[in-house]
DNA sequence: CGACAGATGCTTGTATACAAGTACTGCACG
DNA sequence: CGTGCAGTACTTGTATACAAGCATCTGTCG
């Protein structure tokens, strides 16, 4: 889905950049990007950091104005309903394509993924990136690795969403318990028991999303179409 | 998932034109897309033509090489059947999330719908955009239309594997007919026998591919990040 | 004091110029 | 006749200039 190769243009480097930085909520929803301001703080000039935008925008986690401006979009919890749906849908599919022999590679790092999510000194975006692969490990287990790419992409405002949740009150741990019951099942054969703990586990964490949005309604968007004021912007709390 | 809102820009008009003709072959899998000639062929500069293109290399439509060229990807398999993947769990899915009422507004449209699938005039672009429509309202049905952009835009490679089979050979009338199954077995509340009828759809549609795949290979992607030669592109046929 | 109007500064959209690099073409030479 | 090399014509990447439009601020008038 991302750019077909891998020559180093300064887009690519700035995309991602700006990518991880909407994901992580560095940019905080609702912020207000200007294409001058970008491309002067990275030393480039506007055409790179345009293009960044554009593709931002078509992935929804950019909005941009046509004369107004560009903002980082608001969560939008019809989104993230959306995606939760999806990756479900998927995850849960994919469960069922096990085939009898799974590749001891992935076995392996699948094992090995679970163990560091059980590190006590954990940081946040380090649990975020071992529950990317894990679950992106047991779509490779049924030869699905690549839909994964699919489900990351329209996962954008999921993912924020968790982060928001994440932020300061629950702790990792209860999903890295999660994670290994589902490991288990997958390992041991019983696909409706994988299942039924995918499931739970997936729902867990979109129930999560709830409580952070009765906390921070400002951070999620009213009407998805409406055009942030730019004056009010709040950059990070 | 397309452009956040509808300001006329020259650049949104470009990049649905060109990605129509994408999906409907009329530029040829492998056909190289210069910049300059895209251009001038549509009396605007560079700009927006350029912008398109990279949001349809983000989309997979088109290879963007740096300092060689930007081509019309051929449709790669891989892709095809990891979006054969993707639909079907996902519209499997979203069947058995159908409400115990269903909303009689889109039960009429799916109606309507299915009426003029059966048309004996009924020409191939006509019948795929009807099929669009009908399966993005069985997802409605259950609450979740909003899905069917992720899938739309995730199944490019697929769609154009679809009409490769269906240029001159195979009727529509059996993809119409499948539909009627389907949309009983919908209002009829039994969501096994809609299920089975889907996936037995889907199949139908996917197995169909790889005929045409034996008969025009060079339409098809080998090795998805092999360069393409200019040279020898044929537009089409 | 309030309201309206114009100017100003910002925004993104588009066009154009230049930079860097690839691939083919044609000629010279063995 | 084949091979190698240099030149040329093309490609996309980036920088910059200009165009068009919205929003806010400020000054003026009622």
């Amino acid at each position: 889905m991302a750019q077909s190769n891998g020559r180093r243009t300064s887009r690519r480097d700035i995309y991602l950049k700006l990518r991880q930085m909407v994901l992580t909520l560095e940019l905080a929803p609702g912020a207000a990007l200007s294409e001058n301001e970008l491309a002067a703080s990275l030393g480039v000039s506007r055409t790179p950091v345009r293009e960044s935008l554009i593709m931002l925008a078509q992935e929804g986690l950019v909005q941009v104005f046509p004369k107004i401006g560009s903002f980082v979009s608001r969560v939008d919890p019809a989104q993230v309903a959306d995606a939760q749906f999806l990756r479900e849908a998927v995850e849960l599919a994919a469960l069922e394509d096990l085939p009898a022999q799974l590749d001891p590679a992935v076995v392996e790092e699948l094992r090995d993924n679970l163990e560091r999510q059980r590190r006590a000194d954990l940081g946040l975006e380090e649990f975020f990136a071992l529950d990317e692969v894990f679950h992106q490990g047991l779509m490779r287990l049924s030869g699905h690795g690549n839909v994964w790419t699919t489900v990351a992409g329209a996962k954008g405002h999921l993912d924020r969403a968790r982060r928001l949740g994440l932020h300061g009150h629950v702790s990792p741990a209860v999903f890295a318990t999660q994670h290994h019951e589902i490991f288990e099942a997958v390992v041991g054969g019983d696909v409706p028991l994988a299942r039924t703990a995918m499931r739970a586990h997936l729902r867990a964490v979109f129930h999560d999303i709830e409580r952070i949005r009765a906390h921070s309604p400002e951070l999620f968007a009213a009407d998805a179409s409406a055009v942030p004021v730019r004056r009010n912007i709040v950059v990070w709390e």
